[in-house]
DNA sequence: CCGGATCCGGTTAGATACTG
DNA sequence: CAGTATCTAACCGGATCCGG
């Protein structure tokens, strides 16, 4: 038993013991959401250095929610899959996001915007059944952000593989996406809509009329956008 | 906004940075079965030192989910009362608690014995319903512990308020319950039950046939009893 | 008793740089 | 790609003390 133990029988806190120190629930919420290799859990929690990151992926092994193991395909490649006991955390992480869409006020939270978390999220939950049969490119314009974090392109290849890059990939575009940070936060949150913010002119689409008509729908939201916010 | 912040709009992020703290899921989980005043939270987080309980309390009522106001009898006396966004932490407790009742092993847990903690937890359990319309007191000896946690005295009034002493209140006991620590926590988180303990002579009951045919049922178990556990 | 505040030493986490 | 190493700052635990 680690040192700082609540010293406690309670299952809640033998279990906080565990999932509620610094970092460790984001973390889960990262491999729920599919991630395994170290780099991309580090992708998911940025500002996590990699010296804790490394110690809460040991804490979480010996804990039996997650195994480190040799990738299938690159031998020499360590990827961290979650146990039969880390897949059962979904609920809890669910059980906190419901909570935090409905009464985290949308102020605090809007103040934590990153281009880089938003354009990832956004790859990992694109619905593709809207698109058509042949490749698709998406390009988004944040013209406020310095140049690194500015132009970004979405690439839905025709077998529905996404992709996303921060460099022009080269393909002709089909739809251009200009907005705002904020905007573009907001509507992945399920705060605002794609509607709402081009009546606005918070948000300009350009090009396909296909894929604008359809963005709402191949634009998939945070997996809590669905859930009401309560507080203000 | 916190210094300690995660900077993540993700809703789990948010929410994370106020309840994954140390000390506070269990504090929470305090709230949520009821305890309003600072001294009957610190009895359930017994660990916790009062400066950072206090702390938590400030933090928690700055998040919205407590309100501290002086008690409507006793206005000398504060009392810290759920908010409706208090309340809706109910499923994350319940989340995390049936994680820890199905994945946290028992050996862990039940290095973690706390009579105090137990025995509070089961006055704050107990299912009054079978028990009759007089007065029923239930003496618990522990053999094995320090004279100060070995005897313990239910009591459950006629209107059913019931009552916990660790001094004689000098009523007749009409059922006594000797066991060991291990085994009487076994029972309370449902790892075993009082017939089986019964069978084992590791739980003896003296006294009135009724309270002691009816002991399985007036002894209100964990809320997370009847979770199956899954790990060892 | 109730509801804290203060002080100090140890542990944990953040920042940054570096490596096989 | 997958981590270590190092240093500093923040947080936490434990004990003590205080005013009503």
């Amino acid at each position: 038993m680690a040192e700082g133990s609540y010293k406690q029988f309670c299952p809640v806190a033998m279990a906080a013991e565990t999932l509620c120190t610094r970092w460790t629930m984001l973390l889960v919420r990262e491999l729920v959401a599919g991630s395994t290799r170290f780099n991309d859990l580090r992708r998911g929690v940025p500002r996590m250095s990699p010296a804790l990151l490394s110690k809460r992926l040991r804490d979480l092994e010996s804990a039996g929610i997650i195994a480190r193991r040799r990738a299938a395909k690159a031998p020499d490649i360590f990827e961290y899959q979650l146990t039969p006991a880390g897949l059962d955390l979904r609920p809890v992480i669910e059980a906190i996001g419901i909570w935090g869409q409905r009464w985290v006020e949308s102020q605090p939270t809007l103040e934590n915007l990153d281009p880089v978390l938003l354009m990832w999220d956004m790859r990992r939950n694109l619905n593709t059944e809207p698109m058509g049969s042949s490749r698709s490119t998406i390009q988004f314009i944040y013209p406020e952000l310095p140049q690194v974090h500015r132009t970004w392109w979405l690439i839905v290849e025709p077998d529905n593989v996404v992709d996303l890059c921060s460099v022009d990939p080269g393909f002709d575009v089909d739809l251009y996406v200009t907005t705002d940070l904020r905007t573009m936060t907001e509507i992945w949150l399920g705060l605002s809509t794609v509607a709402k913010a081009r009546e606005n002119e918070r948000l300009i689409l350009t090009g396909d009329k296909g894929l604008e008509q359809a963005m709402q729908r191949w634009l998939g939201l945070s997996p809590f956008a669905g859930i009401e916010k309560i507080a203000s």
